[in-house]
DNA sequence: CGGGATCTTGAGGATGCTCAACGCTAGTGG
DNA sequence: CCACTAGCGTTGAGCATCCTCAAGATCCCG
């Protein structure tokens, strides 16, 4: 489980919150040594939010950049009528606001609390020439951004409804996996609407889609919004097409 | 017109092709002053490509990177049944190999003749320390590479085949404007095919709805594969949904 | 001209959407 | 403690968009 007892730690040690960090490892932070990132944690704050408020909002000035220490963040863009896409979902260690760009590209919202690591953005440029390993690390990032949306291009203008929503389960369990938490019953904490937005979808089509994997014993759908994944080798098969 | 020139000026001055190349204000070199241009010039090499011939491949180590100098080249992912999703067109100017990672990440194929600037993935990377331009330029172009990639998502998630196509088109148009082209005879020099694997579409329906728009009065079809777009507005408006 | 590739057009059908009702769960207030 | 409600998820019936399959038209290059 996630850690959430930082904010008490970080108390102690206001000047340098990176120290106490929960997911010192996992972020961009890492790239950094101990000088480094003592500039780093003197333009950082942290800050949480409740569920389902907005942190970012498309279009706004970006003003500032976050890392993800615990909870799920939703990004999404719109249409002028209310048709939305899921861009991605942020999870403990994950970084918002890769794109260094004037304005935000995306909104993001809150699935249930979250906290955030919040750093200006032109603070971190400035740093940027200042801190060779950092800019090196997110040049790796926005790369593997890059890889990770075209699959998701893939995705979604090639693949059903069936290859979608098992692409999108093995997505999370490799995820999590990363973040060294069990591969198999995968934790989905975000709604059918948020699942349906992300794979190009309507809720009923991944209601109807997981029913029938769940009956094809494919799947198992546990209590706590816990998926079984019984045979990784087949679902990898079948989000392909075979 | 795109300037074909280029390799007999070249044969002239081959230790600094860089100095005659006809795109050099536009790609990523222009971010590099004369002696670091120098630098990257001694690890160049120009290739030419007939049409219709691979570039890169999809998981192969990615030895190359290329700057595309004339031509145009189409980048896509495949599926294991042969479903293809196009991820983007290059143009002259455009850069291939963004993500600087050990393999390919899609494949990439001439459509018509081709000119590259070819560099040693292992020598930019050797460069970057010290080129820190060169660095903060690839960033940024990585940056502007997700924001266009999520559009994309949003584009093949959500929109309808009419707004896809006429998004398509006023894309195009942008891209050709930022090149010194007319935005409204636009050249469409790929295959209705190409344009249905990077729509999520069929070619009978990009084929149909252009033909829609035609009889509608939104667009007109000219020879050539040019394109008019008589009402900019109307278009955008179309392509959000209006 | 001829012929292959590309593009267009047509008819029928399937996937996934829309609209609607129902069930389940958790939180709330009486 | 329990009824009530709101939100979310599931299921069903009918339908629209886009796909499939097929044939014809057009273009381009030799």
């Amino acid at each position: 489980m996630v850690e959430l007892t930082l904010p008490k730690r970080r108390d102690t040690v206001p000047t340098s919150p990176c120290a106490a960090c929960a997911v010192q490892d996992r972020v961009f932070c890492s790239a950094l040594d101990a000088p480094e990132l003592e500039r780093m944690g003197n333009l950082a704050h942290q800050i949480s939010v409740p569920g389902r408020s907005t942190i970012i909002e498309e279009g706004e000035a970006a003003e500032w950049l976050f890392n993800v220490t615990a909870g799920i963040v939703k990004l999404y863009k719109l249409l002028p009528d209310g048709r939305q896409q899921v861009t991605g979902f942020l999870f403990a260690g994950d970084f918002l606001g890769i794109a260094l760009n004037e304005t935000y590209a995306y909104s993001a919202e809150a699935i249930g609390a979250v906290q955030l690591c919040r750093f200006p953005r032109v603070g971190i440029e400035g740093l940027l020439g200042d801190l060779p390993h950092l800019e090196k690390r997110l040049l790796t990032m926005a790369s593997n951004e890059l890889v990770q949306a075209q699959d998701q291009l893939l995705l979604l203008g090639r693949k059903t409804a069936r290859e979608k929503v098992v692409s999108f389960l093995l997505n999370l369990s490799r995820r999590a996996e990363n973040r060294g938490e069990s591969a198999s019953p995968v934790n989905v904490p975000m709604s059918r609407d948020a699942i349906a937005d992300y794979l190009g979808l309507t809720t009923e089509t991944v209601s109807r889609t997981l029913t029938k994997l769940k009956t094809e014993g494919c799947i198992r759908l546990l209590a706590g919004n816990q998926i079984d994944l019984p045979d990784m080798e087949k679902l990898i098969d079948m989000s392909e097409g075979d």
